[in-house]
DNA sequence: CAGTGAGCGAGCTTCCGCTTGACTT
């Protein structure tokens, strides 16, 4: 019977330290924190110090359970979760709920599984420090209370279901913010000129450009004609060395931001993966802020870059962590064993642990050694104006070898390359000039990545909340990842060739975007109202001045509930204020114009269904008339114009069969209606413009596809029918589907043969609605406790959500 | 399933961080 109980946060690490540790130890798992404050508005005690009521949530009974039993037949019991603040507050935790003492009991820390290192640790143990775990209990209690009394303030104000909180109502600032940037954006065009020039001794041609830009086309095109009697000569040859060096290995974030760059795997993917390679044992723990290698790990590292490449690409480094509240329990992502031995995994596996690997190694090797020349070309000894030819050559390519980073934009630079050599005061030859007119870019849009390198950068959030916060704005509704076509424009090419100047006039695309995350207009009316009213909450800064509190708090300097007290006052005062204020919502109305056929005002408004555009005003005589907005539409940038466009829908096409045919846009996008008979326009048809010769064809697809769905029907009993679904053939069985077994040929299926089938299903032929349906499965699910959310919510959320993807929906039931 | 665009009122929603599984049409 072992005499030892020792307890870490995660499973996969448990079984690993187990190994490290004799045979008098037992290692078991919390599974992170183990209790939290209880579920609704009474689990903080404002009045009497902030005294927080805490419960043993439903889903970790039986994890504390299991520890009770092993922790009453231990003589010790081992807290080793981790270092940080978190982690001693989860060792309190299990020491209050295990009823531990401490006379059998003990704490220890470490900040790497290596066995060296555990076996140092557990020679060191100390005590639990309660500074920490105060300093984590004034975190968790003001989360509690920002999230807890600004939610309801928008919930009468905005939109019921809605939240705020500390670290969602910034990162959903951050995005709104950097829309409004680009809106306001406007595009400044100059003419960039690049020359062709040769050498007369080595006749490579090389690229340089004008050190000056030209604002207009008149000035660019007098400068090529100036060139047209241009004479060049080389005026400096500049050679410097440079160097690059490798990046630390990854943390959470730059391994989101990487992998998105790189494989193109959204953050959320990135964990999943990742969380595969660590419980295979392949990688280290993923969810961390260090930068730091163990030791061992370095010399492991270092032995295989030896092996793979030789001693002079050996550089072991130790990296400093740059971002100011990183906690640093555990050591960088790296692979367990660096050996270029891959362990047998599945493509996406493959993929992650390669740049893991590869990072982690380019992170120990040697500088790149570089050399970049810069050469000078005067026009003529009179001209102001010069170009710059540069090129970089690589003289040892170290790290580079392995790695090299991406960057989140590309930059306008090509591949710099080898130039010619050539001498101070050579004459060149020139082989043309080109003036091209370039726009500059508005700032760019974040992608989930981009965001967590932000919110990293200003210290919100940790590396375990990075994926599931963004996943909350956008599961609020109030930031969507999505893409855009870009927009043509022209733009003017000038060419100076053996003495001619001719002009082009081009067009490019610009502004395409793929899965970058735009605000939606229940985003920006929530940010517009938090910032107005709570502006110290989702300030930058908030996050970076609470957590220096926390640090006062750890170091025993500072009281908690002082601290509390002192945040919470003010801040309660002003929720207050604003819930017993005048009852208004928060508008978010604008004015677009009037309509010229009524007179009446144009308005773009938030609606309890979405977003919408309404002629006239409410409570007027003539009640108003209201449009939805399309995708892609938001009540800050819509038009007057296409505010209008909105109201010409539905609109009659004409007659076919006798009977009217009508296109509109519902719930599930723009459709045609014929006979009551609701079709689906595909995704290149547009509603606004779509002809009758269009629509009947799209109507007789419809009924050719409806002919061909049904397998087989039972006159004796119509609601049972056999057809093709999505999945293959399934038996339509009143309201509810049945499975058909596998191997059964569904066209020889008796009626009996259904029914038996549905009975075995469980399923009746009651025309069931899928509200009872739903709540049934609430039920069932409500044991497990899981973060996930009731499938049925109230029907403005259903709608809403319902609106999101109405062209999605369309493409999947074409290809039904 | 393809419409709608309130305010008589029933009761719900919500935070951040730490961890892994157990679920289907």
């Amino acid at each position: 019977m072992p005499k030892h109980l020792v307890i870490v946060e995660s499973p996969a690490k448990a079984k690993t330290i187990e190994g490290y540790l004799g045979k008098d130890f037992v290692v078991k798992a919390s599974m992170g924190h183990i209790r939290d404050l209880a579920k609704g508005n009474d689990a903080i005690d404002v009045e009497h110090g902030f005294s927080p009521k805490y419960i043993v949530s439903e889903a970790k009974e039986q994890v504390v359970n299991d520890l009770k039993k092993l922790a009453k037949k231990a003589d010790t019991i081992w807290l080793a979760t981790d270092e940080d603040r978190e982690g001693e507050a989860i060792a309190w935790h299990l020491y209050e709920e295990l009823g531990l003492t401490p006379h059998n009991s003990k704490r220890f820390v470490y900040h790497e599984v290596t066995k060296k290192a555990i076996l140092k640790a557990i020679e060191q143990p100390r005590e639990i420090d309660y500074d920490l775990v105060n300093a984590q209990q004034a975190r968790r209690v003001l989360d509690r209370l920002v999230g807890f009394e600004l939610s309801p303030i928008l919930w009468r104000k905005v939109r019921p279901s809605l939240s705020a909180g500390r670290v969602q109502s910034v990162a959903v600032r951050i995005i709104v913010e950097r829309e409004r940037e680009i809106q306001e954006f406007n595009a400044q065009s100059s003419f960039k000129v690049n020359g062709i020039f040769l050498s007369e001794k080595e006749p490579i041609p090389f690229q340089a450009e004008l050190s000056t830009k030209f604002d207009h086309e008149a000035d660019a095109e007098a400068f090529l004609k100036h060139c047209t009697h241009a004479q060049y000569a080389v005026r400096s040859v500049e050679t410097k060395p440079g160097k690059k060096s490798p990046s630390p290995p990854f943390t959470t974030s730059t391994l989101q931001q990487e992998a998105s760059r790189k494989i193109g795997f959204s953050i959320d993917r990135t964990m999943r993966i990742a969380q595969i390679l660590y419980e295979a044992g392949h990688i280290t723990y993923m969810r961390t802020d260090s930068v730091n290698l163990s030791d061992d790990a370095i010399v492991l590292c270092a032995g295989e870059i030896e092996k793979s490449f030789g001693k002079e690409y050996v550089q072991t480094r130790k990296y400093q962590n740059k971002s100011s509240n990183a906690q640093e329990a555990h050591e960088a992502i790296r692979p367990t064993d660096f050996s270029a031995t891959l362990p047998s995994l599945s493509k996406d596996e493959a993929r992650l642990y390669d740049l893991i690997r590869k990072r982690a190694i380019a992170s120990q090797m040697a500088d790149a050694i570089l050399e970049k020349t810069t050469i000078s070309i005067e026009i003529d000894p009179k001209s102001k104006h010069m170009f710059i030819a540069t090129g970089e050559v690589i003289k040892f390519d170290g790290f580079l070898a392995v790695y090299s980073e991406s960057q989140d934009e590309e930059s306008d630079q090509e591949d710099s390359k080898r130039l010619p050599a050539i001498s101070q005061g050579e004459h060149l030859l020139n082989e043309s000039i080109k003036a091209v007119q370039r726009y500059s870019k508005p700032p760019a849009r974040y992608t989930e990545a981009s965001l967590v390198k932000k919110l990293e950068e200003l210290g919100i959030g940790r590396p375990s909340t990075y994926a599931p916060t963004i996943s909350t704005i956008q599961k609020r509704n109030y930031v969507i990842k999505d893409n855009r076509d870009g927009k043509k424009r022209e733009y003017v090419s000038l060419t100076l060739q053996s003495g001619v100047i001719s002009k082009e006039t081009l067009s490019e695309n610009h502004g395409a975007e793929k899965a970058k995350l735009f605000p939606t207009d229940i985003g920006m009316i929530v940010n517009d109202f938090l910032v107005e009213n709570f502006g110290n909450i989702v300030d930058y800064n908030f996050t970076a001045n609470v957590e220096e509190q926390f640090d006062e708090i750890a170091r025993g300097e500072l009281e908690w509930n002082k601290m509390l007290e002192s945040f919470y006052t003010p801040f309660h005062s002003e929720v207050t204020k604003i819930m017993t204020g005048p009852q208004k919502r928060a508008s978010s109305a604008r004015e677009l114009g009037i309509d010229p056929n009524t007179g009446l005002t144009v308005y773009a408004t938030l609606t309890r269904f979405g977003s919408a555009v309404q002629i006239g005003e409410i409570g007027a005589e003539i009640p108003p008339k209201f449009a939805s907005l399309k995708q892609h539409q938001s009540i800050a940038t819509i038009s007057l114009e296409e505010a209008l466009d909105l109201f010409k829908l539905p609109r009659s096409l004409g007659l076919f069969e006798e009977k009217d045919v009508k296109v509109g846009i519902g719930r599930f996008g723009p459709y045609i209606v014929h006979n009551s008979v609701f079709t689906s326009l595909k995704p290149e048809d547009d509603p606004y413009t779509i002809e009758l010769e269009r629509a009947i064809e799209l109507i007789i697809q419809k009924r050719e596809l409806q002919a061909s769905r049904l397998i087989k029907a039972f006159p004796e009993q119509p609601e049972v029918t056999i057809v093709n679904g999505r999945f293959g053939p399934y038996i339509s069985f009143g309201k509810s589907n049945v499975k058909i077994p596998k191997g059964t040929d569904p066209n020889t299926l008796t009626l009996e043969q259904c029914n038996t089938f549905a009975e075995e299903q469980g399923k009746t032929l009651q025309k069931v609605a899928p509200k009872s349906k739903a709540a049934a499965k609430k039920k069932e699910t409500k044991s497990t406790l899981t973060t996930e959310k009731p499938k049925v919510k109230k029907a403005t959320t259903k709608k809403a959500t319902a609106k999101k993807a109405p062209t999605k929906k369309t493409v999947k039931k074409n290809i039904e």
